[in-house]
DNA sequence: TCTCAACATGTCTGTTCTTACATGTCATGG
DNA sequence: CCATGACATGTAAGAACAGACATGTTGAGA
């Protein structure tokens, strides 16, 4: 369902085909919410026969750029406005967590390093990202701002999970020795 | 995939039925993996015909009490070991932020506003719960202090957001003229 | 005695999402 | 001229997931 609406918001931005939207969705959008090209070219097939978006030209390679028309726009502002935001998220990170205590304690001492360096890096490159828009290497447009809120949040939860796995490899609640002891 | 693991994780800790672990992912579980009972009754029908779990007993109302076997444990563990996490992750507020140059201002403040108040109250619900494990409310057993370091993730992610949606209003990023004005 | 809430387990339908398969175009460089 | 890689769009099968429907049990309190 948002799948639909992120596609509209995107080509409010302006027109573009299934593949420029595709690769949209394997950079930084993609972290928030994954998308495959399959997924992407049916859900505009779909939003066209709502008509919601049309086709706007057609090019080389049997490229199809899709542009947004007004029932189009005025259904993403609807989404924005009077839609409540779904909270839910899903990470496997976190879920893991609660069943540390079923892994051997330099199993998860290694783990914890591992996820640590891994959100450290990705919040280390986001606020890089985040650094050439400030720069305004992409211009100041309301898109590119609104892009740079979006990296901002991305950062803070990174830095946020980086800290916290460095809290629970230090923390004395998994140093007790009944770690990997099932029942 | 997840689900399947995480549901022999739960089994771990000793004997349940569908609806115990239901419950389960109805509090702080579902909030970093949702699972409806539909799935859980269905995946754990699977997990028993491919021998991972059995019957334990049978109680009143109907009740089936599952109980993790030694392939089970042997593959919780595995997982928890050798398989990949999986860092992508899908979370609607962060996906709607690349889309907030959409939104009219004062429509967007507003939206931030309740964004903050929410993260900041479920952050404070976690560090209450936290605190009740602190004291020793719940034992001091294994499960009871990985629990405690998942719910510590919770507080440090509504935190972040908190902070992030703080920020954000006060941003002059988005005290611009353009905002809400497409295309 | 009756009603309600909590206990308890399932099916069914439709949607969303992933993965693999399939095809064809065009530009560049060897 | 040929191979390769980036461009470009799709289909098909199946897994995962959500929501509605369906049913029956037991205990507590009005």
């Amino acid at each position: 369902m948002s799948l639909r609406h992120g596609l509209l918001g995107l080509l409010a931005e302006g027109p573009a085909s299934g593949y420029d939207l595709a690769r949209r969705f394997s950079e930084a959008l993609g972290s928030v919410w994954p998308a495959q090209h399959p997924q992407i070219y049916s859900e505009l097939a779909r939003l066209e026969s709502a008509g919601l978006i049309e086709v706007e030209s057609t090019g080389p390679r049997r490229r199809k750029a899709y542009r947004i028309t007004e029932e189009g726009l005025a259904e993403v502002r609807r989404w924005l406005a009077e839609v409540e935001v779904d909270h839910t998220f899903r990470m496997e990170t976190l879920f893991r967590a609660y069943f540390f205590w079923l892994m051997e304690p330099e199993d998860l001492k290694a783990h914890l390093a591992k996820e640590q360096v891994f959100f450290a890096e990705t919040a280390a490159a986001l606020r890089g990202y985040a650094a050439t828009k400030d720069r305004g290497d992409w211009g100041t447009s309301a898109q590119t701002r609104a892009m740079r809120i979006a990296i901002e949040a991305g950062i803070r939860i990174n830095e946020a999970l980086a800290g916290w796995a460095e809290w629970a490899q230090e923390s004395d609640i998994m140093t007790s020795e009944d770690f990997g002891t099932a029942k």
